[in-house]
DNA sequence: AAAAAAG
């Protein structure tokens, strides 16, 4: 049952042999550039956005300009030590000046974890890998091979998530519980990035205009769904619940629904809820979202109901959707004075209780929409108790990529230690003696990423049969052919009766076996206009000779602005950052043939603008923010428009004007044309050579926003 | 093809 699904059933259509492409070529290098990386996603960085929310003004001008920084962005004024030159945090404005003192402990935590690495891989004990057959790889020396228990460099690890952990950390006040609620200040930066953006540009969009091409989107994704049934139920507002009972089996699938018997009794305010609960269940939508015109009518109307819905919402506040006074100041202090639709959304939901999907892209708040309510359940949980020490964890929080994972880290811990509760990072690449220790002492919430969770448990040093509470971000990747095993062996080993809940920008059916599986009833959620592309960004194809890719590529990432390059293959990303270093450009590469230690810090050289080229595989196509990269270009065309939707939100953020280059073959064309349909996006395509103008065009400066709206 | 555990 499990994997019965073929890439064709999980909707990727799109896959098909690449012939011509540039490939093999570069293949050997690739093995040679291994080597490590010290991982700070960015996660804070503050995301400008939301000029409408509250005060994070940060990116005012729109300058991109240097602000990137979590702290700095933020109220900026607020950061102690970031004013000026010799205090920590200070950052120069726009050369690349050390960008150290600007990392968020998160980021700390994933330099200093690889910066351990490669202390000890650097001596020749390290060498436990021993005899591994890649002589060939450098990167040897930064691997882990020694146990790190015994690592010394604990001190400046950032510490995050356990009490008991010394205060060692300078730049971090004490982390006990008491002054708890006093930390806020020190990391409001990180977080909300994401959230604030999206406000004034999702309003802006119409629907009309947006929605119109919606058909062929939701309807591709729940297609094969057997048969809606009976008409789906009218929308949101009066929507009657529908009673646990004669919920139909699950459509899209014979996989027998759980029924409620055999799941243990879910927490007691769960059933309450239920029934005044307007939205549709997943049932309902898959129902709902047909192949056809009427589907498409449905759809629409549904998304604009709950747009409305949205709108209502955003005078509500946090304690309002049933968050505590501390973590809705902490809230409030991160830069989100009011809830975005989405969390207004789902928040009640997940209070209640409730299985959810939601889709929201980046930056309309996920993380929080998940995050905040997920901590009250788990304070709520333990009504009252003391955190014991060796305590299972009872929250779960899963990401496709390590950095993705990192930045969660980042906004969640802040709202988590607000009500002293603790968070911990489990992800592979970095030593495991730190995650095991803190797992020992006990941990509150782990956030982390399939391998390493998976490894800890058959280890036994991580216990999930006290989980109340799963979140699987990006969870139609996850839920995609490498990542859904390993996804459902570790749901597996959590509580049936665990609240699962389901978040991506591009949710569709690609989740149904994890819903089927482990959801129970769950609600779907989504934001109308909330799609990755944003009007603010400017879609542009190149059609080019293949030959002249690499001159091209090269004139169009030779500019002042941060810009972000997707290849196809580990060895292209880093083929092409080598090449353009050869010509004299700055870049780096980010992607999975590197060690966590280079990831971590090629991804804050860019962050930190060091270097304003990074060449990235679909690594930091998902949930990666890096602020102020005004052009992302794909040096090689994805062949999913979702892949297309990920990759280009990294820029235009918080409203921001941003610009997606598309490099591809002529023979590709019908290809691109398609999958831009399925994206909904409108992307003139324009022959080029390498001396025309378009090219420095789109290379140049972005017209300000008023010019590109027109 | 990429990502995700190591070794």
């Amino acid at each position: 049952m499990a994997n019965p699904k073929k890439k064709t059933s999980t909707g990727r259509p799109n896959f098909e042999p690449r012939y011509g492409e540039k490939k093999s070529s570069y293949q050997d290098r690739k093995r040679f550039n291994g080597a490590a990386a010290a991982g700070g996603e960015a996660g804070g960085s503050a995301r400008s956005g939301a000029p409408a929310r509250s005060g994070a003004p940060a990116r005012s001008g729109g300058s991109k300009a240097g602000w990137a920084k979590p702290a700095s962005a933020k109220g900026g004024a607020a950061k102690a030590g970031s004013r000026s030159a010799g205090h920590r945090g200070y950052r120069s404005e726009e050369e690349g000046a050390a960008p150290k003192a600007r990392w968020t402990s998160n980021q700390r935590a994933g330099r200093d974890e690889a910066r351990g690495i490669r202390d000890h891989a650097s001596r020749p004990a390290g060498a436990g890998a021993g005899a591994r057959s890649f002589d060939d790889r450098p990167r040897r020396d930064d691997r882990p091979a020694r146990s790190f228990d015994d690592r010394p460099r604990r001190d400046d690890r950032p510490a995050r998530s356990f009490d008991e952990r010394p205060a060692r950390r300078d730049d971090r006040p004490a982390r006990s519980f008491d002054e708890r609620p006093a930390r806020r200040d020190d990391r409001p930066a990180r977080s909300f990035d994401e959230r604030p953006a999206r406000r004034d540009d999702r309003p802006a969009r119409s629907f009309d205009e947006r929605h119109a091409r919606r058909d062929e989107r939701p309807a591709r994704s729940f297609d094969e769904r057997p048969a809606r049934r009976d008409d789906r139920p009218a929308r949101r507002d009066e929507r009657p619940a529908r009673p646990f009972a004669d919920r139909p089996a699950r459509p899209f699938n014979d996989r027998p629904a759980r029924s409620a018997g055999d799941r243990p009794a879910r927490h007691d305010d769960r059933p309450a809820r239920r029934d005044d609960r307007p939205s549709r269940s997943w049932d309902d939508k898959a129902r709902t979202a047909g192949t056809h015109r009427d589907a498409v009518d449905v759809v629409h109307e549904r998304l604009q109901a709950q747009a409305i819905q949205a709108e209502e919402t955003t005078e509500i506040g946090w304690t309002d959707l049933g968050l505590g006074q501390n973590i809705a100041g902490v809230l409030v202090d991160l830069g989100a004075p009011t809830p975005f639709p989405i969390q207004a959304a789902t928040i009640p939901e997940v209070l209640a209780g409730r299985d959810i999907l939601a889709r929201g892209r980046t930056g309309s708040g996920k993380t929080i929409a998940f995050g905040a309510p997920l901590v009250e359940r788990v304070l709520r949980s333990q009504g009252g108790g003391r955190r014991e020490y060796g305590r299972r964890p009872r929250a779960l929080i899963l990401a496709p990529t390590r950095e993705l994972a990192l930045q969660i880290d980042g906004t969640v811990q802040p709202i988590a230690r607000s009500v002293g509760l603790f968070t911990t990072q489990i992800y592979g690449g970095v030593p495991q003696g730190r995650q095991i220790g803190a797992l020992r002492k006990g941990v509150d919430i782990v956030i982390g990423t399939p391998g390493r969770i998976e490894d800890l448990i058959d280890q036994r040093k991580l216990d999930l049969s006290d989980v109340r509470v799963v979140v699987i971000d990006e969870a139609d990747h996850m839920s995609e052919l490498g990542f859904l095993e390993p996804l459902q062996r570790i749901l597996r080993h959590t509580p049936g009766g665990s609240q699962k809940l389901l978040f991506s920008a591009t949710l569709d059916r690609e989740v149904a076996a994890v819903v089927d599986e482990f959801l129970e009833n769950p609600a779907v959620y989504e934001v109308a206009g909330e799609t990755q592309e944003t009007g603010t960004i400017d879609h542009r194809v190149l059609v080019i000779d293949h030959r002249e890719k690499g001159e091209i590529l090269r004139r169009l990432v030779d500019r002042d602005g941060k810009t972000l390059v997707f290849a196809r293959t580990r060895a292209y990303a880093e083929m092409l950052a080598d090449d353009l270093a050869d010509a004299g450009i700055p870049a780096v590469a980010l992607h999975g043939d590197l060690n966590q230690a280079k990831r971590t810090r090629n991804l804050e050289r860019l962050t930190s603008g060091r270097v304003r080229v990074l060449v990235a595989t679909d690594v930091a196509a998902r949930g990666i923010h890096v602020d102020d990269i005004d052009l992302v270009v794909q040096a090689d065309a994805p062949d999913e428009y979702k892949t297309y939707l990920h990759r280009s939100g990294r820029t235009g953020r918080a409203g921001a004007v941003g610009r997606v280059v598309t490099l591809i073959p002529r023979q590709r064309r019908r290809r691109m044309t398609e999958m831009l349909e399925r994206a909904e996006i409108d992307a003139p395509f324009e022959e080029a050579r390498v001396g025309d103008d378009v090219i420095d065009e789109l290379a140049g400066t972005l017209p300000t926003d008023a010019e590109l709206t027109r």
